[in-house]
DNA sequence: GGAGGTATGTTGCCTACGCAACATAATATA
DNA sequence: TATATTATGTTGCGTAGGCAACATACCTCC
């Protein structure tokens, strides 16, 4: 356990708890490790989650798998992601997804009662612990709010607009780089990638924006 | 205040504490009511939110407007509803959407770090008021989630399929009423209200699912 | 440098569905 | 019961964008 102190220290739960009060919170909320191994499920779908975790390395990914057959992504997992948080944090706990391992990887799994039962030895700090947890689980809420503002414009062009804005404003500047190939920025905004490659083609043309693979321009 | 004890005492924010305890929390949270004249801001779009509400009265909506004007409805809001939750617990409070007061109205406004604190005199069931505010922030998210899970489909008739499944499965029965009139269903799922109508007269005709205004039956 | 692999862009075809306009049913008003 | 009003259903038309197929750029590894 003591090996991933450090790397906790980085996380949005811990923010701002320093390492040893880390240590003591972790037994306080009865935290463990647990492994596993590439393609294993972490979470599957329709079971009930009643932890949630913090990856502590390796790649996963959150996904379902619709009524045709078809694998949705919703989410990429990376060292530092949550994994069902608002599973965890909900009152029927029954999972939407299942998350699987891409490669052999550990996570520290807290169970919610843990986290949120005021220990009885008023360890410091417990409080900061809640309140980081109640803004993760507030955050991903926004960031649902915000695919949901793409996703409901009607055409791909404003979709398009929709999310670029949105990048832009976050990183405070009028070219930035997003987070998506053209793959995965299709499936976010819900269109074709051809499609999208041709509406973009046509915004550069209209001097909308400019663009090189990845890089943004707000003209 | 005292006159609406018992409406709070109904709502998901105090589900579980009894009534003389809900009156001393709403002193220790700084809680207070507001009212509002119709169609007054009770929030507005772009400014930041750091105190949430539970409507006491009347009826209320959020919206935004988008790039084009459009005006957008995000929630109907009526007596109970919460508003702002996210927003509060969220880190950039911010918000996207503007509410307003539809008819002469009063909320429960509480500041979120009057929340969050542990009250020095460690008043009763505080507690199970965070944990009751942290599953209100969590629903939240599943609910946009499920929603995603709709618009995310490629056609009409998978939309209304995947929702009409999961209100079905929500109420336990084959047969339900849905909470929606064919506008406001039409909305949600992203859709024109008479492509909507066409294709649940198709799905009828195929032998997929009956139904008569908001009551529906799958097959 | 060449060869294979992956990411991105381009284009033609076709249909699902947005849009508008109208029809009918349900509900309220008087 | 007549009349206005609002909810729902129906239909024809036109097109945005899904789909497939191919083109080009970029990257990696012999």
């Amino acid at each position: 356990m003591k090996n991933y102190l450090e790397d906790l220290a980085q996380t949005a739960l811990f923010a701002g708890i320093e390492q040893e009060n880390i240590e003591k919170l972790l037994g306080c909320i009865q935290a463990k490790v647990v492994e596993y191994k590439k393609d294993e499920l972490i979470i599957e779908e329709g079971s009930k989650v009643y932890d949630f975790g913090i990856m502590l390395s390796g790649h996963g990914r959150a996904f379902k798998i619709d009524t045709m057959g078809r694998i949705i992504i919703i989410t990429l997992l990376k060292k530092g992601s949550e994994i069902g948080v608002i599973l965890a944090a909900g009152s029927d706990h029954k999972s939407p997804v299942s998350v699987q391992a891409q490669e052999d990887l550990s996570v520290l799994s807290v169970p919610f009662d843990g986290l949120i039962m005021r220990c009885k030895n008023n360890c410091p700090q417990h409080d900061r612990l809640l309140r980081n947890y109640i803004n993760i689980v507030a955050e991903k809420g926004m960031v649902l709010h915000e695919r949901i503002d793409c996703l409901l414009k009607p055409t791909v062009r404003e979709k398009i607009m929709t999310y670029l804005v949105r990048v832009s404003r976050e990183q405070g500047c009028r070219t930035f780089t997003i987070p998506f190939d053209r793959y995965a920025m299709s499936e976010y905004l819900n269109i074709e990638r051809s499609a999208l490659s041709r509406e973009l083609s046509k915004m550069k043309r209209d001097g909308l924006i400019d663009f090189h693979k990845s890089e943004f321009k707000l003209l």
